[in-house]
DNA sequence: GAGTGGTCTAGACCACACT
DNA sequence: GTGTGGTCTAGACCACTCC
């Protein structure tokens, strides 16, 4: 077996066995193939919606056989970086996609039937130093600038849903509530297509509260409906958190809805 | 290729294609394959806990190559049927293990130490004709018998959780409060070992609500407490609905974690 | 027809667990 | 050592898409 890949280290065969206290001894040619692959994807020469090269070309390249790259692919669109189409080939996956909408978003209205257009207004974006506890969160030094946004979603014309989102300042250079505004299509999108910041996954901590003054007015309720508080904390390649989300949802008509596997 | 399937159907191959509008004209052996175990888990001749037969076996015995039936395991698998464990065997999953308990109970302390034990109060279990709602949820006739359960779940000596669970009579003769509070394990466990009904996977809505006078007082809190309601129906093989259950979660110590993917 | 992903096979060898 | 799952290969053929 020729373990000799162009671009990185060989397999940590059998050979150099029990290095260190449970250090891990050996690593799959498939999953080398896979961090490979990553790396192109996180440096961005693979672009969201574009195509990589097929199976046989990237086995030549690497220097394995076709049945290897498959399996890194496999695991690859298991994680939804990657799309397959049989006969077309195998795409990067992108946020600008019908298919990739209700990923993130999970509140779905109780008639499903009464689903429409989502109206999205934009009701700040500055940058400031991030407060003490969001620079925590995102694992930025004290003082980091951020930007924080705020929008309120209309579903059938009634305000539903309220998030205040903070950004890494360096990461996102230039964005604006116009930006913000003018972009059709998901804020997902508009990242991965202007800054170059893929949302890979995200852990969301769900809550039930009532509304501050502010609060009330913006979604238009009385200070006795109760909430659900959504705080989401997004990563990127290599698990680097990029976002982190706080937004208050009515759920008088709407539901958060998960499937347990 | 031989594709003379001992025990059904072969291949549905190219020769006969395009049969009707839309009909899937092909199905690859290995789905075949994995189509034959989930009869075999469904029926019970393989039992959680216990292992199935080695993939060599598998494959001498439906007359395949290891590397098909190898394909169908990992499927069943990903679907947390089957649990794979390298140089010991391929295991029926079961619901009595630490590594299943927290797929359903997504609610977590704010402070993981302050993790401990749950205990469980069973407030009542009856038998009575499924209302209208109910039996629709569970795809029961009108007026057939469901089992009630109500319960309490206590995080560090405090109640937290107010669940009202329904099954359906016919699959859990003989269930009472004695048994639900004598079995040691998740009741998921009980479910499995007891009357053979597995529980694969489930669906949640979760809401923002205030709670009732009952509620109020089962829970030690006052009217104004916002509180989860996570309605939960869960499924077992073919999709079959065999749970539902309506849950309210006290989420002022706790949250309800959830990870997109 | 050419190119791509998808299935299936047969065989070799490795890592891991048990005995 | 034996048996199990896990990796890797090479090759054949199938299904799908596009030209």
């Amino acid at each position: 077996m020729s373990n000799a890949l162009p671009e990185s280290a060989s397999v940590a065969s059998g050979d150099g066995r029990s290095l260190g206290s449970g250090a891990p001894s050996f690593s799959p040619l498939y999953q080398q193939i896979k961090a490979l692959m990553l790396r192109r994807l996180q440096a961005g020469e693979w672009r969201p919606g574009e195509a990589i090269p097929s199976e046989i070309e990237l086995a030549s390249r690497f220097k394995v056989s076709q049945g290897t790259v498959r399996k890194a692919i496999d695991e690859l669109a298991a994680e939804n970086l990657l799309v397959r189409r049989q006969g077309k080939g195998t795409y990067v996956a992108t946020h600008s996609e019908q298919r990739m909408q209700y990923r993130f978003l999970r509140l779905t209205p109780d008639q499903p039937e009464h689903a429409g257009p989502i109206k999205r207004e934009f009701l700040d974006c500055r940058r400031l130093r991030a407060p003490a506890d969001i620079a925590r969160i995102l694992q930025l030094k004290a003082g980091d600038m951020v930007v924080e946004v705020r929008r309120v979603l209309h579903f059938a014309g009634r305000p539903v849903v309220l998030d205040d989102i903070w950004l890494p300042g360096h990461l996102f250079k230039g964005l604006s509530a116009e930006r913000l505004s003018e972009y059709k299509g998901p804020m997902y999108g508009l990242f991965e297509a202007e800054f170059g910041v893929r949302m890979i996954c995200a852990s969301e901590k769900i809550r039930a509260v009532l509304p501050n003054e502010t609060e009330m007015q913006l979604l238009k309720i009385p200070a006795s409906t109760p909430l659900l508080s959504v705080e989401r904390l997004s990563r990127t390649y290599d698990d680097q958190p990029v976002e982190l989300r706080r937004g208050l949802y009515l759920t008088d008509a709407h539901h958060y809805r998960n499937e347990l596997n």
